[in-house]
DNA sequence: GACTCACTACTCGGATACCTTCTGTCCGAGTTACTAAGG
DNA sequence: CCTTAGTAACTCGGACAGAAGGTATCCGAGTAGTGAGTC
């Protein structure tokens, strides 16, 4: 039961796009965050097939935020990267065995899994009650609120000296 | 952000093991699920270890639940099969890269991190709220009152027989 | 008949391979901006 | 001076190895019951 550790760079991106206001390479987003650019460029891609963020291609291209911060949930970013599948899948334990229960009476979910499932729905709840904009105002209330133009402004001379 | 399969498979045999008077060895449990009996012993040793199971060793002997069912919570098996640490961890991204965060000013945990576990609290809320006792019942009300019984009778048989 | 001892069968426990998934990397396809030549 | 074709650099995207953790298995250590032998 261990996350990806791509979600916690996907995320930060998201928060770092917000201060973009042109496409940002994943070249940029890599060595600000000193991280391998080859493997961050496996999440972008990810974000995009999920239609969190939108690629440009050629020379300046990069990548952008496809609606605002606050339409943006954790839950979406972690769905992008990590799969939609629930945390747990039930094998169907109970119809197995020498006193398996038989099909037909298997109208419900099994206790097991309703009780795993239970839990799940509130992870996700919890995921999904919070947006990249809620991190972002975040991280201004810790940082400062020069906090995140500074990284705007460095993104921006990046492209500048490239 | 798979669950271990065999979460699934010690939740059913804390089940299973209230309703057993005397100890029940692996290779029974197993029989009774259709599974591994090889990998179902490791499940089981990890629940000896998290202190949820007792194992009586030598002839007649297997584990038996060491508290009643319901001050087993569905956190405590998976805990101990999954192991404790959280769904999500931390690298302090912030910390790194050219416009890193100072250490500090680094007292809180970052939002990101906040974030995830707040969904990491809710999801073992969830799992706490729910003990072996509430699993019984709720199969008992799906599959009738007699199931359970039955799966006892069985067991003590399989006793009989070897 | 009761006790003792050795044996046997059965149990758990940890150490050992295999495989799927995650992590990390590389190179090719495609697009855009720039440059320079020509009208 | 404007247009236009070509070039070059830069970007994403998917295909390719390596590592880690989960899955499955096996064999040894230990214990309780059983039976025979002896007093």
């Amino acid at each position: 039961m261990k996350l990806s550790g791509g979600v916690e760079w996907a995320l930060h991106c998201c928060v770092v796009l917000t201060t973009a206001q042109s496409p940002v390479p994943v070249t940029h987003l890599a060595e600000l965050h000193d991280v391998s650019g080859s493997y961050l460029a496996k999440q972008l891609q990810a974000l995009s097939r999920a239609g969190i963020v939108q690629s440009v291609q050629g020379h300046a291209g990069g990548y952008r935020l496809t609606r605002p911060a606050a339409q943006i949930t954790v839950l979406d970013v972690v769905e992008a990267i990590d799969g939609p599948g629930s945390t747990f899948q039930c094998t169907e334990i109970r119809q197995r065995g020498p006193l398996a229960t038989p099909p037909e009476q298997c109208t419900k979910l099994c206790a097991v899994h309703r009780a795993m499932l239970r839990a799940d729905h509130a992870w996700r709840a919890a995921l999904r009650a919070t947006t990249i904009a809620d991190l972002v105002a975040d991280v201004e209330r810790d940082s400062g609120p020069q906090a995140l133009p500074r990284v705007g402004g460095w993104l921006a001379g990046q492209l500048g000296q490239a």
